[in-house]
RNA sequence: GCGCCCGUAGCUCAACGGAUAGAGUGAUGGUCUUCGAAACCAUUGAUGGGGGUUCGAUUCCCUCCGGGCGCACCA
């Protein structure tokens, strides 16, 4: 549609101005928007964009071009797609027609759970690392956003058109390993660890590093322990193995319990592990590395404002830098990847600006075609959340809280509910998952029980309310939508207009998630169209409506809403029950 | 010291350089014998200070104040 809306500006430019136009619109952009409600359904700023750009100008001031310029649209809107344009301080207001958004209607309506997706990503292919879990690490509630932020990305982006990879790129290698391992020689019990072994294993590095905080000679022995394993010590290697295998079942009860989908790769840092040397050896050949004072090796970005990025410890052993170029490499060796992405927490920013740099340096595009999809942190009400203090809120906790919270509810308001277990752990996970999808994902916030499990106002429930109201009135008047054209056209409520014109904005909007990876623009959005469908059917009764044809209009209405709210809530990873 | 992010209503958050800065929550008042009150309606209230660029700045630039994070051998 914007697409169109800009051929008919331009057009219209070319018309008025037959010398300059063209040339005018070869070299200047401006904006077709979507702009604020009560100035149509889109925008567009040419005529003060363009304005000054003419040498004879069409007309005296940017208020009268665009009116020119509307008058000229309007001529050329043979489809008659909208029902006015006019022009107003300069911009010009596209005001769609209710006969194109009733066609709008059915077309939703026919296309069903497919509606809103396109062919927009051309089929390339989009890597999304996110829910990176580290070994012998229970994932807490810190972990969320990372999860469904790029749980979410995966299903919009697969949706566009994208063919989309997820990685979780598990936390397997590095001292913290070596750590591990000599904590658990020297403090563990093996029996202990089979019962429960994430939580002990936890608990045995919890306990090393306030060993190591009072005694930091300690942390060689860890060190010592890492590098054992890196030269392939075959007790360190059986141990370390072990965790592993523990620590990825754990992972993946996590994921049923968060409903994320299966991930695609669960590569290792220690998966790059043979795959260092080339990478480092490739750095060197292009005049990059630096020994340092005690021989460390690193890629001096000091007049970058970067600092130094140590690939290799005076010890020997690799750091997680340099993985992680080892991964860019093989991801684009792999995969040609179109975008490689990485939902990460914004205290790495300054890793992967590094990141970037040094791979820009080595001649890849790597400033262009990686992106770290940057998150805002959570910190508790007591402050940061720290494993080691032990100020952790885990997952299951949390999930298990939404439930209880939500069960009550159920009893309270709808007793006679089938399934109630089901339903109240739909309801549930909506509401954690939406609490962190709905804010900016850059934005830090401090997490409290009673927001994250808010059940009302702008929330993952008011969603799937909205939703199995539709249900409830379908099932009343228990016929379903009549095929197009089978009834007249009926005059709309302006209620009803106001629901049409948000279900036009659909795939537009999950357009520009993908171009900025924000969910939280298509939370806002399904937000704001189940409002508008609350205040439609406070004013516009459907099963009672005793016009039959104004009925069967309203009944496509709410289905082609309750269609949407489906697609949006399932692109978000949240369920869409018909009944709560 | 250097670098990055942030500062919007009492609180929590939106706003692709655009028009009258939007919501939620809270508070107050109203709406269920009429499709589900997890809802709706009404009232309330905000861009940290100062410069600049622009036809137009919450948005871009500079500066000051305030907060968070990072910076050579943790990941």
């Amino acid at each position: 549609m914007k697409q169109y809306i800009s051929e008919l500006l331009s057009q219209a430019v070319e018309e008025i101005s037959p010398n300059e136009g063209a040339q005018i619109i070869a070299t200047s952009t401006f904006d077709v928007s979507a702009p604020k409600p009560g100035f149509g359904d889109y925008a567009s700023n040419a005529a003060m964009v363009l304005f000054k750009q003419f040498e004879k100008a069409p007309a005296s001031n940017p208020p009268a071009l665009a009116a020119m310029l509307a008058e000229v649209c309007k001529k050329h809107d043979h489809q008659q797609t909208f029902s006015s344009i006019e022009s107003a301080a300069g911009f010009i207001n596209f005001t769609l027609s209710p006969e194109f958004l009733d066609r709008k209607l059915y077309e939703v309506i026919e296309q069903g759970d497919a509606y809103g997706s396109s062919n927009f990503g051309e089929n390339q292919t989009v890597i999304i690392e996110y829910f990176q879990n580290n070994i012998a690490k229970p994932p807490h509630v810190g972990h969320l956003r990372s999860a469904v932020v790029g749980d979410a990305l995966m299903r919009i982006f697969r949706f566009a058109g994208f063919k989309a990879i997820s990685d979780t790129h598990v936390g397997d290698w590095g001292t913290q390993f070596g750590i591990l391992l000599y904590a658990y020689k020297t403090m563990g019990d093996k029996t202990l660890v089979e019962k429960d072994p994430v939580v002990e294993l936890n608990k045995l590095y919890v306990a090393m590093s306030a060993k190591i905080e009072t005694e930091p000679a300690l942390r060689d022995n860890g060190k010592a322990e890492f590098k054992k394993l890196e030269q392939g010590n075959a007790e360190n290697r059986a141990l370390w193995q072990w965790f592993i295998e523990v620590s990825l079942a754990d992972f993946e009860r996590y994921r049923i319990l968060l409903g994320l989908l299966p991930f695609d790769l669960n590569l290792g840092e220690s998966f790059y592990e043979d795959k260092m040397a080339a990478v480092l050896a490739e750095l060197t050949s292009k005049d990059l590395v630096q020994t340092g004072e005690t021989g460390e090796l690193y890629v001096d970005l000091e007049e970058q404002g970067l600092g130094r990025c140590i690939l290799v410890k005076s010890d020997g052993a690799t750091t997680y830098h340099l993985r992680d170029f080892a991964t860019y490499k093989y991801r684009k060796d792999e995969f040609n990847f179109y975008r490689n992405t990485y939902v990460v927490d914004n205290r790495q920013s300054h890793h992967f600006a590094q990141l970037f740099r040094i791979m820009e340096m080595a001649g890849y595009p790597a400033e262009t075609d990686s992106v770290h999809i940057d998150l805002g942190f959570m910190s508790l009400p007591e402050g940061p959340i720290s494993t080691r203090k032990g100020t952790i809120i885990s997952l299951e906790n949390l999930v298990a809280e939404a439930e209880k919270r939500s069960l009550a509810i159920i009893e309270q308001k709808n007793p006679e509910l089938p399934n109630k277990q089901v339903i109240a752990s739909q309801v549930a996970r909506a509401a954690i998952k939406y609490f962190d999808l709905s804010h900016n994902r850059r934005t830090e916030f401090v997490f409290t029980w009673d927001k994250a499990l808010s059940f009302e106002g702008n929330t993952g429930p008011y969603l799937q309310y909205a939703h199995a109201r539709i249900y409830g009135i379908l099932r009343k008047v228990g016929t379903t939508v009549k095929e197009h054209g089978s009834t007249e056209m009926v005059a709309l409520q302006a209620q009803e207009l106001a629901v049409l014109r948000k279900l036009n904005a659909f795939p537009e909007i999950l357009e520009r998630v993908t171009e900025e990876y924000l969910p939280n623009y298509l939370c806002q959005y399904l937000f704001e169209l189940s409002q508008t469908l609350n205040t439609f059917y406070e004013a516009c009764p459907v099963s009672q409506e005793p016009d039959e044809q104004i009925k069967q209009q309203r009944i496509a209405l709410v289905t082609a809403t309750a269609q949407i709210i489906k697609n949006g809530l399932r692109l978000l990873g949240i369920d869409a029950p018909e009944e709560m």
